[in-house]
DNA sequence: TTTCTTGCAAAGAGTTTGCATTCCA
DNA sequence: TGGAATGCAAACTCTTTGCAAGAAA
């Protein structure tokens, strides 16, 4: 499945239409094995066209945000990064007092992860992690 | 205890010196439930003490960091938010290699409880949590 | 008095926005 | 062709920094 096809197909649906700025910026994000920034981003669409601007890079990520083809993550390091949300794992939230399961993107994973890993060296496994708590409705 | 009777110990220590500048900003972390942006340390700050500059909050906080009354944490909202160190709870890291347990301090996963509440009303309880993984020696 | 701190203003980094121009459908 | 998308530059937010004036010790 090329996503490149996904995305052109996406676009007309909606009525967007479909730029070489628009696919070059999502080339980048998938071609990223973990994350880019924005900055990234833009040095690499512009080696392939040269009057790419970053404002483009900014607004397109949104774009791509907003279609659900990408997601944006905040690890902290001054910069916002963004991945490919079809990498996305799930992880599950599980209600102590209902017993409710809901799934959880990992995005808001990875900084922990991330962080774990700068400041202790440690590989947390957190692919299949569970998380309790109280869920909204019993939270009241 | 008061803190600030700890602080004016800690600063002259250290060879710093107590300034009405920096109890305030240490007063306003410390009133401060949750956590608190350096324009809300500002605000009420300058309140109190109607010269009160916003770079001297910084530096100030900067300096708490490093006496490690203070801690920092991103939550993602595009600003740095600060709480009294003494209000830190731990975790731990457990290695399923060598069974190394080791504590970290919950700010790292203060921001993955803001974001589960936030964006799925969870209310998740991470006092007591265990993260597995590999630590650092065992990862080469 | 000494030198640590502050206040001010200006500089940064990263991101967003207004507007005229370009170009996809 | 017409309206969406882009490029450019300027604005914006939060944070940091240089330097002279002020104030703890």
């Amino acid at each position: 499945m090329k996503d490149s096809k996904g995305l052109s197909d996406i676009l007309r649906e909606k009525g967007y239409r479909l730029t070489p700025q628009r696919m070059l910026v999502l080339e980048a994000i998938e071609a990223s094995n973990d994350h880019i920034s924005a900055e990234e981003i833009y040095s690499q669409a512009r080696a392939k066209y040269p009057y790419m601007n970053i404002s483009t890079v900014y607004r397109t990520v949104e774009l791509l945000k907003e279609l659900g083809l990408v997601t944006e993550t905040d690890l902290g390091s001054g910069r916002l990064l963004y991945h490919p949300a079809s990498k996305a794992r799930h992880h599950h939230l599980v209600c102590q007092k209902c017993g409710k399961v809901q799934d959880v993107s990992s995005s808001m994973f990875q900084r922990l992860q991330h962080e774990l890993m700068a400041s202790y060296g440690f590989d947390a496994s957190l692919e299949h992690m569970a998380v309790f708590g109280l869920c909204k409705d019993c939270r009241g």
